[in-house]
DNA sequence: GTTTAGCAGTCGCTATCCAAGAGTGCCAGG
DNA sequence: CCTGGCACTCTTGGATAGCGACTGCTAAAC
């Protein structure tokens, strides 16, 4: 597709359709694009455009004496060639960058944070998934006595990932015992990689070496499952929007993508590449889901490359004000990425209130 | 209230009135019932019935021409003296038991597996809370450097809550230092509530009065704040009940209180008591839950009475299988307590699977 | 006294019709 | 190329009628 696509006034009334429907959620009439935004030609001419751009498939009727309505194509053409590039407003932004600097020492307050700002921001439902590093690095163990055999093994990773479990050993040792054996195995484990402490494992004897097997279990699990929270928010405000409280829409469907993780995640790892970019938007399940058919989402990666990176972004009906909706997950993946990165010692600047 | 109330056939004929309701989503005609259930009497004879339980509000029409279905009062009524008392099929316990002995070693997964049990098992919307601490115990302290002054809080309490919380100190410490803080913090506090901590506090100087007060502060949070995560799962299937497809019922309302976790919490403290007990039956918000009008929930409380509790439940339509649902509760609800009370050294037989 | 058959009555549901209104498509003329 | 004007289409809402599903009531039967 190149640009030459559409004459000028077709993109001109192809963005005013888009932007008055995206107001009322009706059919918009040439007469009232006219009048509305003082157009110097008549309906007739408008009509004359809208015909022209039913046939290129940017446009349709749901039935000959209605108005017309973007299609999905008619959506991406705004999206990708006539949207003005917005950014948040400055108060915006610094009411934002406030939320997350008041939970800065606390990481796991991180992610719901995102997710209720992107929905409150956008008045639709918003998506976050923790972060997973590519690449875990041990960096500290300890080995907590609970009762008899049980013992809390809680596994620190590089980027502060804090991993616990339960494990029962073969024998009761003493908290004593436990420290001893939790300073061996950081001495000899401290910075590895997985592959570097399998090849650990023959230096040790039992237990030990049951606990390094359940060590290298957990940091597998931590590289291979993409990302086991997803914490998303505002579902309640997208069901009010008018297509789905009509019916036009199925609502159920929508709400299962982003309930059943696992469906959530296959359309993440498909639609976002894994390093952190721009932000992606996905009109109306793009072919590729059905449940999504009268959704869009916008998505961004954010994180530290190299490192470990999360998925967040919005969904919101096909309708969604894009341009808001995109400034408003660059700033919130910008700023997440900012505090992951700093998590992962990669040095930047720190927020400020 | 007494049993006196109504005749046995008065009560049949309420019970097959919810039974037939709860199937077909439907109101119920004099007709089918006794075709259906080949009652010994006519279909005018269960009309003269049915006008006496609707002049005692257990029945109501929608219109004049339709059948019945009951009232709040009427499927109260029912769960209260008419319910059948069942348990829950042994091969379905056996399932349930496994899924939890599977996930044995892994208390985080616990309340999320417990959400899609039940949500599985009912074929509606489920709710869980992890549980909270009602008193805070010192465990175990652990101090791991991340770059400079920031180091990785890591506190474990009594029941094995881990939680962690980023930290800068006042000037750059090795991970030695921070290991003989940690230990003399450890041989200090190790078993002590938050008061007799704060007792200790004048014994140390900073940077570890700093530590302490962080830590007071997460054993603080760790009491007062009752569940800062509530799970949930099958809200699609819930949404896909017909009540909601028809817009008869507000699924965004619904959707509202599980999502709020304030909302959601306020709920379950009005509604369970704080020690570990029966199952409690929430009917059409009784009066006092305009959001959950057409809603019935089945809450129980779960844990380990004077170290912890959490909420648990499901969330169906007002013609919801109440002795189903009862069951799967308190099933799910007596697992997890013992998974809670042996993870609070409470001697208990293992689960097996 | 209780039960029941029968029948009248009520109401929702669906279809059909009609008129009004909203929009478009098209054509002829500027 | 634009536009005024008109015919055409299709939705929407109201009104009407027939059908079917139930109930309520009454009078007779048990």
């Amino acid at each position: 597709m190149q640009s030459g696509n559409l004459t000028p006034r077709q993109e001109l009334i192809l963005r005013l359709i888009v932007r008055e429907h995206v107001r009322t959620a009706k059919e918009v009439a040439s007469r009232t694009l006219v009048e509305r935004y003082r157009l110097g030609f008549s309906p007739a001419t408008v009509r004359n455009e809208m015909s022209r751009l039913e046939e290129l498939g940017y446009l349709w009727q749901p039935h000959t004496s209605a108005g017309r309505r973007p299609t999905e194509e008619g959506f991406r053409y705004f999206v990708e060639r006539l949207m003005e590039e917005q950014s948040l407003p400055t108060s915006e932004q610094r009411m934002i960058a406030h939320q997350f600097y008041q939970a800065h020492s606390n990481s796991d307050e991180w992610w719901p944070l995102a997710s209720v700002v992107l929905a409150r921001a956008t008045r639709g439902a918003a998506i976050v998934t923790a972060p997973r590093t590519t690449r875990a690095i041990y960096k500290h163990l300890e080995l907590i006595a609970i009762h008899g055999r049980n013992v809390l093994l809680v596994l620190v990773l590089q980027g502060g990932a804090v991993e616990q479990q339960m494990l029962t050993l073969s024998r009761a040792v003493t908290q004593r015992e436990l420290r001893e054996m939790a300073d061996r195995l950081n001495r000899a484990c401290g910075g590895l990689t997985r592959n570097e402490i399998a090849g650990e494992v023959q230096h040790f004897a039992p237990p030990e070496t049951d606990i390094l097997q359940l060590v290298l279990a957990i940091m597998e699990q931590a590289e291979r499952v993409p990302a086991d929270e997803i914490y998303h928010h505002g579902l309640a405000s997208l069901l009010r929007e008018p297509e789905f409280t009509d019916g036009e829409a199925p609502s159920a469907d929508v709400v299962r993508v982003l309930e059943e993780a696992s469906l959530l995640r296959a359309v993440l790892s498909d639609t976002l590449p894994s390093v952190v970019g721009g932000v992606r938007v996905l009109i109306g399940g793009e072919g590729n889901w059905e449940e999504l058919q009268s959704c869009s989402l916008v998505l961004a990666r954010y994180g530290a490359n190299g490192y470990a990176t999360g998925a967040l972004g919005v969904v919101g009906p096909m309708r969604m004000p894009y341009g808001r909706a995109i400034s408003v997950v660059r700033f919130v993946a910008n700023v997440l990425g900012e505090l992951v990165q700093e998590m992962y010692q990669v040095d930047v600047p720190e927020i400020t209130p």
